[in-house]
DNA sequence: TTGAAAGCGCTAACAC
DNA sequence: GTGTTAGCGCTTTCAA
């Protein structure tokens, strides 16, 4: 195994008796060619399985065909399926996609864009990540800056600064659907818990859930937000056993994430509380973990497939120069399941 | 925003008054430079953020310093944990990983792989899929060959006549964890749950249940072995769903993998069966789901790290050349957790 | 040390 | 239609 040798368009064109252009042509289509050669070079390009060296083809035409693509942490599903479906849409163009986790170490975001920068993708999708920090690091945008002055940068966060294109939930929205869920079945004491104060989805999340509840003349209480680093399990854990040391506790809880809610639930079962007759548990993204608790979750959808979309919609206009909007946003849609029910809190 | 001139080597070196190949050797270290002509270019270097091009750098080394990675369905916790340990591991050498999910379509196998050898990857990962089929499809095989040919290729999977390198789990040594368990639980009426026929790691475990079934002189029944085209939780519900119809019930459960013991647990719990109490649940890969389930789940677990370390060791080996075992093996630990419990069966 | 120039494999402008 | 050739941006002999 390993080296027959690679061959090339001079090696086919040769033995085809045709100039190079000829071979190149008949590959790309870009020109006419007669039958006759068309035939000869056609037969043995599948004679050598000849591939046409990608490398060589973007440095040419100064497009590698590319598209980087920084997640936080690919073993959250959240990101896993935006994934695929951006790789399914790309796939259509003929864009490969590189695959960066960041793992939120601010040191590795860098060195991955700067990686792909040397790549020449020909655009950086951002998907969560330092971009959506509630207080904007001037250094970063800059350095974020630098790069989208030569690639196209598309993120699912906020823009603040930055000169990136951003494709992004409405987390007022999706906020909107929860409450009225939880309204509708006679909830007023209401929690909401994980998320970190530093992360603007989160913190739009937690700004429309008081909202909803003031407009309801609900009173707002401190006690019932609860915020954590981490968007893990750990993080709906720890949260819940703080909830579950009030006097007073509410009917229903938000959860920032699927994974929070998921924390949150093992909490309650040791604690003995039953979802959703004791409490009812809603929460955000509907990944496959809200179909896997027992009882299944309620979580607010996102058309992951649309949303993919839409993001490698955007980077194609990027990339071709097209004008378009900054920011375009990601309607939600409620998956009620089994996880919240009446409040029967008396 | 998009683009203020892309710099080349030879901007760097007209400015810094030297040649290109004085640039070149700053870059790469490969030569000895002046320090004052160094100093010189460093600083343009800096002052124009030069990120050099990557698709001319492979072109000219024939290196694309890239490797193609390609897994069934990333949103499987398996194989985004696994991917990300290639990822940590392969950036240590200056790797990057293009991701392509198959999605189990035998299609898009070949598409992506010649996506791949256009792209000019060192080598190609796969993970899964259809190479580790049992009855092997010589038609598959020889386009793999074909590959192997001119690139390594390293799997996760079984041989059997295709030409690459394999870093593959001990399934029986894995499943004599799992039985060793079990019986140590006092468990004699065991049931398998889920996975293909098709699959050879699958029909390995099988295998090997049966063999310690016979060893320990414990009747074989058919009854309680239960495959399903699909390892996801569906699969997993529809295989206990019909266990469950069985008079005579087994007192443990071995799952496949995390999913088929979620969607398993699922169909136990409208049943109203109790984990572990009424029933034990054991299963393979240890992934997320494991930890997330009420009770957790006990769990086969491999040493992730090691086994993306020693893909990409294998990776490495292979595009330089060096000798190494076409074969080698992740050997598996037990994570015990609370889904398993002493046999209580009269 | 340093520079000139060939070569990596492909595309596209140009001339025939 | 078809071939020649000049890039694309970098590395690496080969001389000097």
């Amino acid at each position: 195994m390993n080296q027959n040798k690679i061959m090339t368009i001079y090696d086919i064109a040769q033995e085809a008796n045709v100039s190079v252009a000829t071979v190149s042509r008949v590959m790309t289509g870009s020109a006419k060619v007669s039958e006759e050669k068309r035939e000869k070079v056609e037969t043995l390009i599948r004679k050598y399985d000849f591939k046409p060296n990608a490398l060589a083809k973007g440095l040419s035409e100064t497009k590698s065909k590319i598209l980087g693509i920084m997640v936080a942490d690919i073993r959250n599903p959240f990101y896993a399926t935006l994934f695929m479906e951006c790789e399914k849409e790309a796939g259509k163009y003929g864009y490969s996609l590189i695959l960066y986790n960041t793992l939120s170490n601010p040191d590795l975001e860098v060195t991955y864009l700067e990686k792909m920068i040397s790549m020449r993708v020909e655009a950086v999708i951002k998907i969560g990540g330092r971009i959506d920090d509630v207080v904007t690091d001037m250094e970063y945008v800059e350095q974020v800056n630098k790069v989208a002055n030569s690639i196209p940068i598309v993120i699912t966060g906020k823009l603040d600064g930055a000169d990136c294109y951003s494709v992004r939930i409405d987390a007022f929205q999706a906020t909107d659907l929860v409450m009225e869920h939880l309204f509708s079945l006679g909830h007023t004491d209401i929690a909401m818990i994980g998320g970190s104060t530093d992360t603007q989805s989160t913190v739009e999340r937690y700004m429309r859930y008081k909202q909803q509840l003031r407009r309801r003349g609900i009173q707002i209480r401190d006690e019932y937000m609860i915020h954590h680093d981490y968007y893990d399990d750990r993080g709906g854990y720890e949260c819940m056993k703080n909830l579950l040391l009030l006097e007073d506790r509410p009917s229903a809880v938000i959860a920032v994430n699927d994974f929070t809610a998921v924390g949150a639930m093992r909490a309650m079962a040791e604690a003995g509380i039953r979802v959703p007759n004791d409490m009812s548990v809603i929460s955000y993204d509907d990944t496959i973990m809200a179909n896997i608790m027992i009882p299944k979750l309620t979580s607010v959808s996102y058309n992951y497939e649309n949303f993919g979309q839409m993001i490698i919609e955007t980077v194609l206009k990027a990339i071709n120069g097209e004008e378009q909007p900054r920011l375009k946003t990601i309607i939600s849609e409620l998956s009620a399941r089994d996880s919240c029910g009446p409040c029967t809190k008396k």
